[in-house]
DNA sequence: TCCTTTGGTGTACAAGGTACGCCTACGCCA
DNA sequence: TGGCGTAGGCGTACCTTGTACACCAAAGGA
C-alpha cells in the first residue's frame, strides 16, 4: 500500500462547482479546477480519465443531492415533488444545466431518480410501453424546461426582444411575449408539469 | 461598389452541414468549413462574426426549411403536424441537435414557427398566460424529446445498459428499460405529444 | 532501512478560435 | 479606358485548452 490519495471525489466536485458558480461554465477548465484545488493541472488526471469524466462527477453529485423520500400522497403529487426537487437541485448551480443535459444518461445517480419516478407511475397504474412513454415524457418535460430556462428564460432578454417585434409581422408572438414576461420560473414549471400530468391522468 | 462577395449564406450553411453530416459535430471547425468551401480559414470571417454566428446560420436554415402551410384541421392536429415537421427537419441532420438547443432562441427563423404555433393555440381558445404556458410546454416537450433522442435514445446503448441492471437494485427500471427498447422514435414522439395535447385540451 | 507502488509535477505538443496586416480584385467614375 | 477606393481573401501568429509523457516524491510494508 503506497502513497494514499489526497483528494476525494467530493473535493473535485466542490472545486469544479466553485469555479462554475463563480465564473460560469466556460471557465470550467482542467487548469481552473486544479488551481482551485491547489494542485498541478495534470494532477487531476490521477482522479479522472478526462474532462468529460470530471463533468460527469459534477452531474452525478447534483443528482445525488436530491432527496428521494416521498410522502404517502397521490402518484401525481409524488411526481410533482420529485421533479421539483430535481429542478431546484439543478437551479442551485444554474451554469451546469448544459452538463446535466449532456451527461444525465451516464450519471449513475440518475438511476435512483428514475426508479423512484417509476414507482410513482406504477402506483398510478402505468405498465409496459405506457409506463415507458409516461416516464420519458416527464423526463423530457423536465429537460425541456431546463433547456428553456437556461437558454431562453421567460424573464430574459430574448423575451423582451420578441415582445418588441412589430405586431404587423408577428401579432401573436409580440403579444404573447409581453404576457410571458411576468411568469416566474417556478410558476412556469408547476403549471407546465400540471399540463403533462393532466394528460397522463386522462388516459 | 467594390469587389462583390463570392459566397452566399446558403453556401456557408451547406458546407457546414456537409462537414457535420459527414464527420459529426466535433468536426465542425472553422478550418473544416473553410476547407469544404475551398477558402482560407480566415476568409470565413468576412461572412460571419465568429463560430457561434456560423452555428446560428445553420440552425436558422434548419428552421426555415419547415413548411408552415397547415390544413384546416383542429388546432391539435395542426400542432401535431407542425411539431412533427420540426422534428423531421432536425432529424435530417442529427448531429446539429446540440446547436439547435443552444441557438433556437437567437435564430430568426424560429419566430415564424412560434407565430404559427400560437395561431393554432389561439384557435384552441388559449389566451394570456395560458397561451404562454401552452406554447412553452409544447416547445419544451419538443426540446426535451430532441435532447432525449440525441443523448439517450430509447434504442441506444444506455437503454441496453439499464435493462441489464440487477432487478434487485432497480426492479422497475430494469423492466421498463427492456420494454423501452422496442419503441421507435416517431412513435415515442407521437405518443408523447398526445399526452401533452390531452393535458392541454382538458383545461 | 529500503523498495515498491502510486501520487504529483513540469514540459511539451496538437487543435482550434481568431486578431492583424498585407495583397488583390472588382466596379465605378472621370 | 484607365485609375482608384472599398472590401474581399489570405497567411501568419498568438492564445487557450486538453492531455501524453517522463520524471520525481512520498508513504507504507518487508
Amino acid at each position: 500500500m503506497p502513497r494514499p490519495r489526497s483528494l476525494t471525489d467530493d473535493q473535485l466536485v466542490a472545486a469544479a462547482l466553485a469555479v462554475v458558480d463563480r465564473d460560469g461554465l466556460a471557465a470550467l477548465t482542467m487548469r481552473a479546477v486544479a488551481r482551485e484545488l491547489g494542485v498541478a493541472t495534470m494532477g487531476l488526471y490521477r482522479y479522472v480519465a478526462d474532462r468529460s469524466a470530471l463533468e460527469l462527477l459534477v452531474v452525478d453529485h447534483v443528482f445525488r443531492t436530491v432527496d428521494l423520500e416521498l410522502p404517502d400522497s397521490s402518484w401525481e403529487d409524488r411526481i410533482r415533488l420529485l421533479l421539483d426537487r430535481i429542478r431546484v437541485a439543478v437551479a442551485r448551480h444554474p451554469a451546469v444545466v448544459p452538463l446535466v443535459l449532456r451527461h444525465r444518461q451516464a450519471a449513475p445517480g440518475s438511476l435512483r431518480l428514475i426508479e423512484t419516478m417509476l414507482e410513482a407511475l406504477t402506483d398510478g397504474g402505468f405498465t409496459g410501453t405506457e409506463r415507458v412513454l409516461a416516464q420519458r415524457t416527464l423526463i423530457g418535460h423536465l429537460l425541456g424546461f431546463l433547456q428553456n430556462e437556461h437558454h431562453a428564460a421567460l424573464s430574459g432578454p430574448g423575451t423582451i426582444v420578441m415582445s418588441e417585434l412589430s405586431p404587423d409581422d408577428y401579432p401573436l408572438l409580440a403579444r404573447t411575449a409581453a404576457d410571458a414576461r411576468s411568469v416566474p420560473p417556478d410558476e412556469e414549471f408547476r403549471r407546465g408539469l400540471d399540463i403533462v400530468l393532466r394528460g397522463l391522468s386522462s388516459r
